[in-house]
DNA sequence: CTTAAAATATGACATTTGTCATAATAATCA
DNA sequence: TGATTATTATGACAAATGTCATATTTTAAG
């Protein structure tokens, strides 16, 4: 079993705060795991008994709308916590947790987090202001959702993706989202992506090869995306 | 100067941790308001030094979005704190807060929050369920946002102020938005709002009169919502 | 009470977006 | 490899929504 102490992931949330001696014990008690592109961590619903920490790999956050259509509502990938929210308000998770590709996580047991919600008041605090981010982030989400086009979102999108999650050699986006993936990311039919992606590829602004995406005209698509 | 240990408003948030000692000590330094109808609690991008308690009245948290229309976020009444994400995230706030109607607020400085924060663990744990509450249905509201439409937004809207604010004698909604404040909740133009409103009512789901709006047909309002 | 200004309402039309059909391409599996 | 399936792409059209113009009503100001 790998030791906590030595993760660097860990460094990136809320765990910095932990201390030696806890670092200790969590590794005692946490689960590794490996789970494949597509697998399903958990779904809308589910009761989970802990929090995953993200070691490495992307996975989408997503909700059943009342349409029957499933909406990708955020992107976590390593170094984040997820199920935080669930474990702080006592409730079953509201979004399904999918990999995107291969993932490494480890699985956190909801009363070693509640020991350190009671014993450490900085690692409380991280988890505090994790929370107001994602809640700011998740305003702006709606107002975007909201006010904005179908184009805009989709232009504004790609650069988030670059943005966050990088770019291979080639430079095209390291994420692969399949269109319907993206659609469901925007807000709207997988034919109006796809026909949005030509049109920017017509434009020149992006290039499209197969399923993967290259952003050209990163400063076109900015102004796209207002 | 009211004191916060009578003061029954008090129970219904985060607040309601406190010990009488932690109570006594706020009451000196909190400060009461007034705020009229339509006047402006803070802006998008201000500094504030403390959160606001609202003892009575309603407030509209409203966003700038980039094509200048201003789009409200959610609604803020007595018993709930307003500037909790700035004050934990050490950040300027995100959404404005205007008043709807008349109201009465009292203001706590920052360090007595922040020492509630250090010393009562009730209290922040208070606070973090809350923001995660905040968090499950702003995630939500995306969705909303995202994957249903004008009519079946504006349905829900409805049904959503007659539950949270409730009705006047007469069963009209107590909160009393302008056409354009209801579209700018439901993110539609102001037109298109009044237009569905003129269906609701021609079809019996409602009953219009100048400002007024009276529900009259729950159950149909709520499968229109879906 | 009268007048000016603001809010609400409605029509006409343009634009955006969704839906269904179908073709082309890519991925998967026997 | 060839066949099968899933994904991506595009056209044609319908439906939803936004925009602009203009009434009509309500509210506020003098």
């Amino acid at each position: 079993m790998s030791k906590c102490e030595q993760c660097i992931v860990r460094e990136f949330s809320s765990l910095k705060a932990l201390n030696k001696e806890e670092l200790l014990h969590l590794s005692d008690c946490k689960e590794s795991y490996t789970i494949k592109k597509g697998e399903v961590i958990f779904e809308e619903g589910d009761t989970i008994n802990g929090i995953y920490c993200i070691k490495d790999g992307v996975c989408k956050m997503s909700k059943l709308s009342a349409n029957g259509k499933d909406h990708i509502v955020k992107l976590i990938s390593k170094g984040e916590l997820l199920g935080q929210r669930s474990i702080i308000s006592d409730e079953p998770v509201n979004l399904s947790a999918v990999a995107l590709e291969d993932m490494e996580v480890c699985f956190i047991p909801k009363s070693e987090i509640m020991g350190f919600f009671d014993k450490n008041n900085q690692f409380s605090m991280n988890v505090m202001k994790t929370i107001c981010g994602d809640l700011k982030e998740a305003d702006l989400h709606s107002v975007n959702m909201a006010q904005k086009t179908v184009k805009e979102r989709l232009a504004e999108t790609l650069l988030y993706l670059a943005d966050t999650f990088g770019k291979n050699e080639d430079n095209s986006l390291k994420v692969q989202l399949s269109r319907e993936e993206l659609a469901s990311m925007i807000g709207t039919a997988t034919e109006s992506c796809i026909r949005l992606l030509s049109d920017f590829n017509k434009l020149g602004l992006i290039e499209l090869a197969g399923k993967k995406i290259t952003l050209k005209e990163i400063g076109k698509l900015k102004k796209m995306a207002e």
